[in-house]
RNA sequence: GGGCAAGUAGCCAAGUGGCCAACGGCAACAGACUGUAAAUCUGUCCUCUUCGGAGUUCGGUGGUUCGAAUCCAUCCUUGCCCA
């Protein structure tokens, strides 16, 4: 099986550049991906990028991850229906570097091999484009007719809020990196989410046109849920690849609970288990949904990529603990087994509170657990609260020292799946 | 520079002097059901609250009025047309 193969096989493959297979079966090829420096981590959106670099490179191609330094300062207007807000300077170097650490855990940067990845910033080449030189090398290759045929413009033309003359200019950047890592570096691949499919053709049409050169590239579907809700958030926000933002823990739930039409297609996108693998875990799935083996493993792939294996182990052993035995009572927990779970959050609260005694609203709020004795109050009465796995019920009802599990802890639900660890010294 | 239109809660969107914290939809959170799923149904959904209320909103500012998201003036932003 091809590297196109396998992307067609396990739905990453979108569009495609003809002869971008012949190219990829001549020649080692290098190819690139771009990620914009939005935040100082990537989330799991990006994880796909990642993946296909990952594809590429065992597939004995090297790969190029491209920070986006320069073109993060302009703002993509691909899939936006606005106008971005643009970030500082100073947030930019800092989310640059956040990225940079990120990617380097996932790609194999060996100097030992022929195709070892590399990392660049096109900040290190923009930087020292004039703008008359931008609009003599750059601008005069590309028509405002091609650029202004791309779907993202063309829709904010269309659109009732129109596009800035700096956001119209970005694919004629991201063109132009293309251009120069194919000059600069032999690359004549570029991939990404199948929003990006505009701005890679301008790329291939800019090194046709400057340099008489072939460029190949593909794309891969941007992922989405079968509810048609957004990938990738939750009630939480964001899914992030940092472990500070979101722990090991709740990174694994995230994947565990995909519903089961996302997990099918979201196994083959997201994990490298060989074909075989996937189709029985299908099978064995098909035969007895409920024990949710496809989510498990989706999740224990990802995690373990993501996190590495003690990250997947912890997220795996709270998991076992706050979910196996729900019925259990909280009791049954050690104090290891509340002190070590990880990715749980934990709160502090005062013991001398506890002791005299305080009322279930007030507890709540003052953890941290809820933002406001009102919204607090609200969850409590609409039964969505637990502590030690018994539902309250009584709005009324004080916490006190009867409650501390082991004589300090508190473990708090709000909803069935979000604990909270509330730790009571003195 | 001129003409026209628009700016309402996370998004979409109704409201065009008091009955407006503002219809409806989406998203989100919680409950029931379940498989820690999906679908469905129910509740919550500006902020705080001693649950009685209190406070702050309808691009900004200033005004008219007993009373404004709604009227007037002015400014800002955006779109369309003209120059």
């Amino acid at each position: 099986m091809t590297l196109i193969e396998e992307l067609k096989w396990r739905g990453m493959l979108q569009d495609i550049i003809p002869g971008t297979e012949e190219q990829l079966n001549k020649e080692m090829t290098t190819g690139y991906i771009g990620f914009d420096p939005t935040a100082d981590s990537l989330h799991i959106g990006s994880l796909v990028p990642i993946l296909l670099l990952v594809h590429l490179q065992k597939r004995g191609h090297k790969p190029i991850a491209l920070i986006g330094g320069a073109t993060g300062m302009i703002g993509d207007p691909s899939g936006k229906s606005e106008e971005r807000n643009l970030l500082t300077r100073e947030q930019l170097d800092i989310n640059v570097a956040g990225i940079r650490k990120q990617l380097e855990k996932h790609l194999d940067f060996n100097e030992s091999l022929p195709n070892k990845a590399e990392l660049v910033n096109n900040y290190d080449w923009f930087k020292n484009i004039s703008f008359i030189d931008f609009l003599r090398d750059a601008g005069k290759h590309i028509t405002v007719n091609y650029m202004m045929s791309k779907d993202s413009v063309k829709k904010r033309f269309q659109g009732d809020i129109g596009i800035s003359y700096t956001e119209f200019a970005y694919q004629l950047m991201q063109g132009y990196d293309f251009y120069w890592l194919y000059e600069h570096t032999n690359c004549k691949l570029q991939m990404g989410g199948s929003d990006q499919w505009g701005n890679i053709t301008t790329g291939t049409e800019f090194i046709r046109r400057k340099a008489a050169g072939e460029a190949f590239a593909f794309t891969c579907p941007l992922i989405t849920k079968a509810d048609g809700g957004k990938f990738g958030k939750t009630e939480k926000g964001n899914v992030w690849l940092d472990a500070g933002r979101t722990t090991p823990y709740q990174f694994y739930q995230f994947w565990f609970n995909a519903s089961d039409e996302d997990a099918e297609k979201w196994i083959r996108i997201f994990t490298f288990l060989s074909r075989e693998t996937i189709e029985d875990l299908l099978k064995e799935h098909a035969a007895n949904p409920g024990a949710r083996q496809l989510q498990k493993n989706l999740a224990k792939e990802v995690t373990t990529f993501v996190h590495g294996e003690a990250g997947y182990r912890d997220a795996l052993e709270t998991t076992e603990k706050l979910f196996s035995q729900q019925h259990a009572s909280a009791g049954s927990l050690s104090i290891d087994d509340l002190e070590n779970m990880e990715g749980v959050i934990k709160f502090n609260y005062s013991r001398e509170k506890i002791t005299t005694g305080v009322d279930i609203v007030s507890f709540l709020a003052e953890t941290g657990i809820f933002p406001s004795k009102g919204e607090s109050r609200k969850t409590v009465q609409n039964g969505g609260v637990s502590i030690n796995r018994t539902k309250i019920s009584d709005i009324t009802r004080r916490v006190n020292t009867s409650d501390l599990l082991h004589n300090q802890y508190i473990l708090v639900q709000k909803g069935k799946k979000n604990y909270y660890l509330v730790k009571c010294t003195e």
